[in-house]
Order: structure tokens, then C-alpha cells, then sequence
DNA sequence: CGATTCACG
DNA sequence: ACGTACGTGAATCGG
């Protein structure tokens, strides 16, 4: 068996998810799928010599086939090359024979290996995915096993095989392969000669001399696309016969599988993080390499749960705080039916406390004493539900230190959710028990069921022991502070934030509401008169029927399921009929009214106020998110929309300040690119975007039309996306061409923007992920992608996060700071709400000065960009105080 | 449950 | 020839 290492791993590296890595960060798609490859081929054809071949270049002068020939292939990415050495690694630890030569390609050495072969009178499988092979089993020793696609679709090709698949025998396959060209060797063909022409010609006239001889048989087309493209045939004849007869270091009879270095073998497939591929391999080859990786730990844990209120305030005392505390709640509905808390997590032991024994003083003061305690290290998974489930009962979690939802999330921040189960099995190689604990007489502890206890005392458990290991893991990866010193410290702001909720004058929000149903009434009976039919505004299907084939609108776009009824296209058929516009208002009212009207209404818990849940392991960029209900898209950009914002008032006693970063993201672009313009402008403190605009249409700043202005800030605006000319000419509704103009101009002005761009995208290409200032990693696989689209979107996802995250991170950080700036200070103003640049305080008049004074203190502080961190201020009764 | 639309930064 | 700005969440329709 002669193996194509270079052609199976490039194989391997396309057909599989580049996400796919390690947890320290290595990528391993290509090792994974070769050795997925490597081991069923073992399985299924037992060879009893084997070879691998991989390509080597000259070392020190480049030979002049590779130059010219290959210059068409898209470079190796980096996380391919090194994939390709860590294949070689497992290929010698396996004891298997790697051949190779300076100068030659693998299939070349794969020639030399099976003519040698095939002359000793041995069978031979050829194992590759490059077409070359097919010349090779011109003899029935050989045959080749080529891979189709991804790592398991093969075809078996002997001499009638390849007859069937080209149409030629393979001893002519060379000429029918230089009629074709090879376009993945960058090598061009006879237009207009594809698969079944070439057979032909090639069987008719037994090779390119017989088709040239004879060349006036053919059409005229024909017969003019082969004399003028003769010279590539000639060329390409040249170059694809594979070499036969290179010399190599090796003999035939050394090309056993020799004596497996188990413990090199257990090693890799360690670092590899390959479980159940090491149990695959010790069934085809056979070695002692200890016991099976994919054996998991089972934890099983050891539950005390206490009778007595006075026992559980024994056993609360109790908790030591030397080791990593894990700890796990029970909720329902929001409140705590039971805590689970490690005592001992070698043992095993988890003390169970159920909603009647933390409802108890005693229990409650011990646990304020140990768990409460700053020196009590805190562990939970997913923990800032029970966090605010505890902040209702009076107990805060000053020592709370690790959260193994939120280590899964910095380590992976692309997964959709990190189940503690998945995080133990990769981080611990540990898993807890399943199936069911109490069948039958399900002891009733305190309301809540004996086995409810015991699974949260399992999750407990299993926190405490992934502390140690994701600890490892983020050290590994740089991300420890980001960890340690902002998303953690960040959940108990949070939890806080949520317990405590915004307030909402309910009066207000009703009366918007009922408001806006009338209306919502009034102008879908305008609409149908308009269209003269009745039919379910909200149903696009249905309006696509009316606007583009009843009225016989002229339609702008197409979505997946027909033509486009957005807001973009309703505004552009507002002239061709009178009902596109009351469609446009209704749209609006209609919005409004749901989301906002009967959407907030619903969510309106105790006190008037309410909470909704702040995500941190949603955004892939680090923002954080907001739901149940989402508070981050309240209307404020319409006149109509805005008013809800009068609705979320201050506490009785309190008024509402409303802090917010000016143009945070463009400054952490001035800082990111270093580009002078831009730092000088903010310097000077000027106007952003009159500033800029001054640049890109070279006039003095005190001449700028506020067209201009708003051009430039739309600009300014699409930069941080990567927007390109065509996305500024719809969004400025002006020809793609002057849209190209402005942003030429832009980055004409600002050359050093241009400049991170691409170096940004250049860097996040080569390691396969993007990194924030402060660590923040985001995974972007699809920049190697061979397609257009797919590595466009891509580019433009490298280009934000860095961006975008940066701000975000500065953002974390001011929140966090806040929070312990007004503790210290013991002040009893406190956050209510955030969105992404903006913080909502609750404030009592009397300190709203000394308030104001802190916040935009500790805001500009939160880190120190090349250019000053800015901050609005605003206060007032109500949310609606902001005005911009 | 996918698709569409639209609210925010 | 194609598609075209990043990141979210909620409401609604309709298969």
C-alpha cells in the first residue's frame, strides 16, 4: 500500500470543520480525518508493506517545474502546514516508512515505489486523491484506491475501472490528461475539450501525435482550438507522466510496518485529544499502549443531607474554604429550591441544603459566614441564576472565582451552548452518572426530590473538579485576566443588575400600548381599503401577492422565498401606489405595538419592575446579550418609538443617569490602526465626523454641507463592518460609483485604517482566529474557505471582532469597575440596565452630582486608548432624559 | 422550526 | 455571474 500522505491530508483538511482543534488551541481537522483515513485502511485491506510519500521541495534552489507549475495553487494556510507535520509525527510513531526526496512530489515517489513493485511481481493499491495515479494501473498489479471526497468516499479503480470512470485506458491517460489540462496544477488544457471529446479523440487516434496528424478531420472549431493550444498539450505531456524511476533511499523489502513506539503513540494521540480514534487504532494494530483513553471517570457523588435546620446550620459552618467550592442550585421559577455544595470533592461529599433549611436564619447566617466569606472560593457552572436567586435571599458570593460556562465560552466562544457534561468529558475526561436515582418513593426533602438533590450535588461535583483543568486551559491561551479580572468579577454585577431590575411606570407603558392598538386598527383598514381586498398584513407571502402581482409593483429584490417587502423596497415603491406608504406606517405602528407594547407589558414582574437576563456567553465578540426581555433594542431612533423609553422610570426616591461611551468603537479604530488623522481629531476633541468628512472631501471643517457630514459619518460607521462601496451606495442611495470614490477618499485620508484591515485579516489567516487587546479569541475558519462569499463574510467578521470586541472589553471592565467604586464608596446609587456602550443608573437626587462625577471617572479610566475615552451624560425621571 | 422583518449598538 | 455591513432578540407566518 503506497499512501499519498500530502494529497490525503490536504483532503482531509477540506472535508472537515477547521474548528475542530485541541484544547490548547491546536487545530487538528487535517490529523484527525488522515488517521481516521490511516486506520480503515488498515482495517480493510491488512496490507503487509506500506509507504508513505510526501511531497519535499528543493531545499535550497527551487526547481523549475515547481515554480512555474504550482504557482496556481493557493498557498498551504498555515494551519494546514501545521497539521501536515504533526501527520508525519503520527506516520513515524506508527513505524511506518516515509518516503520522500528533495525535488519531488509524493506521486512521484508513489510511481517509483509501485513500478518497482509491479516489476517484483507484488500487488499494489496507490491511496490518493490527485487523478495523476489513474497512469499507474496500466498493469493489473496495481490498482488505485482514490478518494472522491471527505475521508471515507473511495473509489477502487483497476484497469477497467478507470476505463468506465475516464473513458480511456490508463496507459493513455497522460494524453488524455494533457487535452483536458489539470486545473488544480494550474495547467491549461483545449478549450472546449472536456471528458468525452478528449476520450474520443484519444481512442480514434491512439495519442496526441495520431489526433495532430489527423488534425483536419476535425470541425473547424475543433480543429482550431487544438492548433492554437497545442503548445500547452505539448507542455502538459511533458510534465504529467509521473516519474518511474527516481532514486530513492529505500528498498522494496524495507517497507514494513515495523514495531509501534506505543508510548510515542499514546502521547501524540494525547496532545491530539484523539479518544475514541486511539481505541480504533489498538483494534487494527496490535500494541500494548496502555488502557483505553476513552474511558471516562465516572463521579459519583456522596450526598449529606442534613434533618434538622439546626443541623444544616452545623454543616453550613462547616464548609472550608481552602479548596474550590463548587456549588449548584436547584431553581424553580427563579428561586432556590435546593443548593448543592461540595465538601470534599476528591471524596465526593456534596451537602444538599433544600429551600426550608436556606430559608432558616441560623443556616443563612453560617453560609453568609463561610460561603459569604471573600476567602471562600466559589465555583458554579452557568452560576448567575442561583447568584441572583441568593442576591434575593440576602447572600452575595464575594469570593466567587470560577464559572465553567464561562471559561467553555472564552475557550470557545463559537459554541451555542457549553452543557457541563460536554465541558467535563474535554476538560476532565470525567462524566457523571446517568439514569435515574430514586425509581420509586422519591423521598420528599423539603419540597424538593431526593434525586433532584442528588443530580445538582453531581453538577456541584463536577465544577470543582474542571476548576483545575480549564484554569490550565485558559493559562494555556492567554485569556487567565480576561477571566480572572473582568468576565468573572462581572457575573456578580450582573446578578445584581438583574435581582435588582428597571423600573416601569406602568400607567405609561399601558396607555402607549392601547395608543398604538387603535392606531394599529385604524391603519390596516386604510391599507385594505388601499388594496381594495382583505388579506394578513403580516404575512409577507400574502403581501407579495397583493404589492407585485395584484397591483403590479415593480419589485427591487429577491429573498429565498420570492420578492422582498422590506422597509428598503416599501420606500422605493412609495410613489407607484398610495397604499405603500400607509403599509410603511403600519409596519411601524405594528412593531411597536408587539414587541415593545404588549411585549414589555408581559414581562412586568413585582415592584413594577423588570428583569430581564443579561447573557455573557452569547456574543462571539464578548458583548454581552439581553432576553426576557431583550433591553438592548428599545426604540429611541424614531420620534413614535422613543416614547417607550418614557416608561422605564426611576425608583420612588431615586432619578434615572444615563451614561454613555461617545463613539467608543471609531476611537478603539484610531487606537487599533494608529492612524494620525484620526488620533489627532479625537485629540483635538473635534467633531468626529465633520473632522472627517473635512478629510475625505478636502474642505476647510467650517465648510462642510451636512450632506457631507452624513456621508462621512456613514462611512465612519460601515468601517468597523468592512463595508464596501455597494453596501455605502444603498445605505446613502447613491451610485455605487461615487460610493467608491468616498471610500477610496477614506482611506486615501486614513491610510494607516486600511492598513489594520488588512493586516488584521492577513494575521487572523494565519492563525485561524482573531485576538481583542485583551485576549479575547474568536475562531474564524471560513477565511481559507474556497468560497467567494463565504470568505468575503469571513474577512469581514475578522475585521469587527477585534473592533468590536475591544469595546466591548473596555465596556466589561467600566461595569465592573462601577460596581466596586460605588461599594467602596458605599453609595446607594446602582446600575439598572446596560446596552453595549450605556449604563442606567438609579441615583438619589442628593448624591447625583458626586455621582455623575464618578461614573465619567471611572468610565474614561477603564482603559488607556491612544485617544481619550469620552463620556455623555444625561438624568432626568425617565429613561427618555438621553437626548442625542 | 426556518424564514422574514425590524428594533437596538 | 453572483452578492454585497458586524453583532444581537422578538414577533409573526406557514410548512
Amino acid at each position: 500500500m503506497l499512501i499519498d500522505g500530502h494529497s490525503l491530508t490536504y483532503r482531509a483538511f477540506f472535508a472537515l470543520p477547521s474548528d475542530m482543534a485541541t484544547t490548547s488551541g491546536q487545530v487538528t481537522n487535517a490529523v484527525f480525518g488522515f488517521t481516521s483515513m490511516l486506520i480503515n485502511l488498515l482495517r480493510d485491506h491488512k496490507p503487509d508493506n506500506i509507504a508513505v510519500a510526501f511531497d519535499l521541495p528543493e531545499p535550497t534552489f527551487r526547481h523549475q517545474s515547481f515554480d512555474g507549475y504550482k504557482a496556481g495553487r493557493q498557498e498551504t494556510p498555515d494551519i494546514l502546514r501545521q497539521q501536515l507535520g504533526l501527520v508525519r509525527q503520527l506516520v513515524e510513531a506508527l513505524a511506518m516508512p516515509i518516503v520522500e526526496k528533495p525535488g519531488l512530489e509524493a506521486d512521484d515517489v508513489i510511481a517509483t515505489l509501485a513500478t518497482r513493485a509491479r516489476d517484483a511481481g507484488e500487488d499494489v493499491i496507490v491511496v490518493t486523491g490527485d487523478r495523476d495515479a489513474y497512469q499507474l494501473v496500466e498493469d493489473p498489479h496495481v490498482k488505485v484506491l482514490y478518494n472522491k471526497r471527505g475521508v471515507s468516499d473511495y473509489a477502487f479503480y483497476d484497469e477497467a475501472g478507470i476505463m468506465e470512470r475516464t473513458g480511456v485506458a490508463p496507459k493513455d491517460y497522460v494524453h488524455y490528461a494533457a487535452l483536458r489540462g489539470d486545473k488544480s496544477d494550474n495547467l491549461e488544457g483545449v478549450p472546449g475539450v472536456g471528458e468525452k471529446t478528449a476520450a474520443k479523440l484519444i481512442n480514434k487516434y491512439g495519442g496526441i501525435d495520431g489526433i495532430y496528424a489527423a488534425v483536419d478531420e476535425q470541425t473547424p472549431k475543433l480543429r482550431e482550438n487544438l492548433g492554437n493550444f497545442e503548445a500547452n498539450v505539448r507542455r502538459n505531456l511533458e510534465l504529467m507522466p509521473l516519474i518511474r524511476d527516481a532514486e530513492l533511499d529505500v528498498e522494496l523489502d524495507e517497507l514494513a510496518i515495523g514495531a509501534v513506539d506505543a508510548e510515542e503513540v499514546r502521547k501524540l494521540f494525547d496532545f491530539l485529544e484523539f479518544r475514541a480514534l486511539y481505541d480504533r487504532l489498538t483494534e487494527v494494530l496490535d500494541f500494548d499502549g496502555g488502557p483505553s483513553m476513552g474511558d471516562l471517570e465516572v463521579i459519583e457523588a456522596e450526598v449529606t443531607t442534613p434533618d434538622t435546620p439546626a443541623d444544616a446550620a452545623k454543616a453550613a459552618a462547616a464548609i472550608s474554604t481552602k479548596h474550590p467550592i463548587g456549588i449548584a442550585g436547584s431553581l424553580v421559577n427563579g428561586a432556590l429550591a435546593g443548593l448543592a455544595i461540595t465538601l470534599d470533592s476528591e471524596s465526593g461529599d456534596v451537602l444538599w441544603l433544600s429551600a426550608d433549611h436556606l430559608g432558616d436564619d441560623a443556616v443563612r447566617d453560617e453560609l453568609v459566614k463561610t460561603l459569604g466569606s471573600p476567602d471562600a472560593p466559589v465555583a458554579g457552572h452557568d452560576l448567575k441564576p442561583t447568584m441572583r436567586a441568593l442576591v434575593d435571599l440576602g447572600i452575595d458570593l464575594p469570593g466567587f472565582s470560577f464559572d465553567t460556562a464561562l471559561a467553555g465560552y472564552l475557550l470557545e466562544p463559537a459554541e451555542s451552548a457549553y452543557p457541563l457534561l460536554g465541558l467535563l468529558q474535554r476538560y476532565a475526561q470525567a462524566e457523571l452518572p446517568d439514569g435515574e436515582v430514586a425509581p420509586e418513593g422519591q423521598l420528599d426533602l423539603g419540597g424538593t426530590a431526593v434525586d433532584e438533590a442528588l443530580i445538582t450535588a453531581r453538577d456541584a461535583l463536577g465544577v470543582s473538579r474542571l476548576v483545575a483543568p480549564m484554569s490550565e486551559a485558559l493559562g494555556d491561551q492567554g485569556l487567565a485576566n480576561l477571566n480572572d479580572d473582568i468576565e468573572v468579577p462581572l457575573v456578580r454585577v450582573l446578578a445584581k443588575m438583574e435581582s435588582l431590575g428597571v423600573g416601569v411606570d406602568v400607567a405609561v407603558l399601558t396607555e402607549l400600548r392601547d395608543g398604538l392598538v387603535a392606531e394599529c386598527d385604524r391603519l390596516r383598514g386604510e391599507v385594505i381599503d388601499a388594496a381594495g381586498e382583505d388579506f394578513n398584513l403580516n404575512s409577507t407571502k400574502q403581501l407579495r401577492e397583493i404589492l407585485f402581482d395584484k397591483l403590479g409593483l415593480t419589485p427591487q429584490k429577491k429573498t429565498k422565498t420570492g420578492y422582498s417587502t422590506d422597509a428598503a423596497t416599501l420606500e422605493k415603491l412609495r410613489h407607484e401606489h398610495p397604499m405603500v406608504d400607509l403599509l410603511l406606517q403600519y409596519r411601524e405602528v405594528e412593531k411597536l405595538r408587539s414587541t415593545y407594547g404588549e411585549g414589555l407589558l408581559a414581562e412586568v414582574g413585582p415592584g413594577d419592575r423588570i428583569r430581564a437576563t443579561f447573557n455573557q456567553t452569547v456574543a462571539r465578540t464578548g458583548r454581552l446579550s439581553s432576553d426576557q426581555p431583550n433591553l438592548h433594542n428599545i426604540p429611541v431612533r424614531s420620534e413614535r418609538g422613543r416614547n417607550f423609553r418614557r416608561a422605564f422610570v426611576a425608583a420612588e426616591g431615586y432619578t434615572m443617569l444615563i451614561a454613555d461611551y461617545n463613539q467608543i468603537e471609531l476611537r478603539c479604530i484610531a487606537h487599533l490602526a494608529e492612524d494620525p488623522g484620526l488620533i489627532g481629531a479625537f485629540e483635538a476633541g473635534d467633531d468626529i465626523h465633520n473632522a472627517t468628512a473635512s478629510r475625505i472631501f478636502e474642505v476647510d471643517p467650517g465648510e462642510v454641507s451636512v450632506d457631507q457630514r452624513s456621508k462621512a459619518k456613514m462611512v465612519s460607521y460601515g468601517l468597523a463592518y468592512g463595508m464596501e462601496a455597494y453596501g455605502l451606495g444603498q445605505r446613502l442611495d447613491i451610485p455605487v460609483s461615487e460610493a467608491k470614490v468616498i471610500l477610496d477618499a477614506y482611506f486615501e485620508a486614513f491610510p494607516a485604517v486600511r492598513k489594520y484591515m488588512d493586516d488584521t485579516v492577513a494575521e487572523a489567516r494565519q492563525r485561524g482566529y482573531t485576538e481583542t487587546l485583551f485576549g479575547r479569541r474568536r475562531k474564524i475558519a471560513e477565511l481559507s474557505s474556497g468560497n467567494y462569499q463565504l470568505r468575503m463574510a469571513a474577512e469581514r467578521q475578522a475585521m469587527n471582532a477585534g473592533i468590536q470586541g475591544l469595546a466591548a472589553d473596555i465596556f466589561k471592565v467600566a461595569l465592573v469597575e462601577l460596581d466596586r467604586a460605588l461599594t467602596a464608596a458605599g453609595s446607594p446609587a446602582r446600575v439598572t440596565l446596560q446596552v453595549h456602550d450605556e449604563i442606567v443608573l438609579e441615583v438619589p437626587p442628593q448624591v447625583l452630582d458626586e455621582t455623575r462625577d464618578l461614573v465619567v471617572e471611572v468610565m474614561a479610566a477603564a482603559f488607556d486608548l491612544r485617544v481619550p475615552l469620552e463620556v455623555n451624560l444625561a438624568d432626568g425621571p425617565t429613561w427618555a432624559a438621553a437626548k442625542d
